[in-house]
DNA sequence: GGAAAATGTCTATTGATATAGACAACCATA
DNA sequence: TATGGTTGTCTATATCAATAGACATTTTCC
């Protein structure tokens, strides 16, 4: 047998796309840590059956997201590694569940508006479609680096005010305090996974063909009324969860 | 601007499939329900922004699935729209959890096998590496699809006879129940996702680059002792995950 | 019956993907 | 400094992916 790692043929995904997918998961996975080193080209070839050429397709693209760096004569190095945790729970707070994994973490408000909530919000924070609310698009950054990209949706005449609030913050649990909201829980949370369109590639800095994690979850106050609809957009090779329950 | 629903090119995965796995999500999300048929590929072509021929190939794809039909002289038929709901909670149970979303379900026992637990397996299970375990490798199916492969390691004195009883009993709940396990509570729940690899896409008669929702869960008896590691892909486009706290 | 609308089939052309081989350039080290 | 191992570059060829256009075939409906 030739190749031990497989590849699919013909099945509309390009040979060099396969195996930087595969290259990259076995990084994450800390498959290399020893040498810190990707195995050698013609090594690499032999594993997946392929030729040499399309090997280097698929490191350069690694290259290219920053993620190998090939040095002439020497190998092809592992610059980064990572795969950021995400405890679910009824505590659930995406700044507290990094804050020990990163360095830095940063929220963008990239802008908010007030419009009439859609039958799906409405459904959520259980509210009659046509009720105003309040509309955030955020993206979070983990040193420096783009993880998640959401959309939330607040009742709008509890939570007026709660855009700026949350640029001031810089979190959502600060700017619910702000608007006299001290705490909250998770209510429900749904997980999904599909392929990056355009706009997440452009937000999150995907290549295209991207994995996503895709989260709906719903917050509620003490006395169970919902008070925040997310849908979150992870990109899927930086990020896992774990549910404590 | 010509096409709305955007697709990318030159990424390493064919236009035909990007397109064809967008359908299948339309499909899913219930898009079509009106007609209960595909636009016509001259309408889909020009949302896309591509050629009709391209169009085709990826209803072609669609087709081999089993999930649209054409007719030639009236149009593509949408012959099967799914996505399964898995709650996941202190109560897992997977038998219970799509009980009343199809109508038949089905466990698979592929094998089972007494083996020394490696590094990963005795961590979840609270054991030290080399301690023996009995692992079982299993496919789910609702409806006659497979929905899920998992391999399940259980610490092996306690559970010695599994695998016999998991093939004769269909379930891991009435497994347990045979060998004295009367009760047991899902502790953590791990979810990534990746793409296929050859065994996922034979397993669950996937197509290759198909999408996967890996979750490692871990179980314990009432006294938190692990009784059960799983690792379980499931394919993406027909399930979903419900997190209720 | 006839027109409109839809899928099916064919030919041709261009660009992306993959293979094959040869050799240059660079690094580490014996 | 010589050698082996590694990445970088070039040429050539075959196949897949995508576009383009034309026309056949089938169904629906007036």
């Amino acid at each position: 047998m030739a190749g031990i790692k497989q590849v699919q043929r013909q099945t509309g995904v390009a040979l060099w796309r396969q195996i930087a997918d595969r290259i990259r998961e076995a990084i994450s996975r800390g498959a290399y840590d020893e040498t810190g080193m990707v195995p050698p080209e013609t090594v690499l070839a032999l594993q997946f059956g392929v030729n040499r050429h399309t090997v280097r397709s698929a490191l350069a693209a690694l290259a290219q997201e920053g993620i190998v760096r090939a040095v002439q004569g020497r190998g092809t190095l592992i610059e980064r590694k990572e795969r950021l945790n995400f405890p679910i729970s009824r505590r659930t707070r995406f700044t507290d569940g990094i804050r020990d994994q990163a360095r830095e973490t940063r929220a963008l408000l990239l802008g908010h508006a007030e419009e009439e909530a859609d039958a799906e919000v409405a459904r959520w924070l259980h509210l009659k479609p046509g009720t105003p609310v309040i509309r955030l698009e955020t993206v979070r950054e983990a040193d420096k680096r783009p993880v998640s990209r959401a959309t939330s949706w607040f009742p709008a005449p509890r939570f007026a005010g709660i855009g700026e609030a949350y640029r001031m913050a810089g979190s959502i649990t600060k700017a619910f305090a702000a608007l006299g909201l001290s705490d909250y829980v998770r209510a429900t949370t749904e997980i999904t996974a599909a392929h990056a369109d355009s706009a997440d590639i452009a937000d999150l800095g995907l290549t295209p063909g991207a994995i996503l994690l895709i989260t709906k979850a719903m917050n509620t106050d003490l006395d169970g009324e919902p008070v925040q609809y997310s849908i979150s957009r992870f990109a899927a090779d930086r990020v896992q969860f774990t549910i404590e329950s």
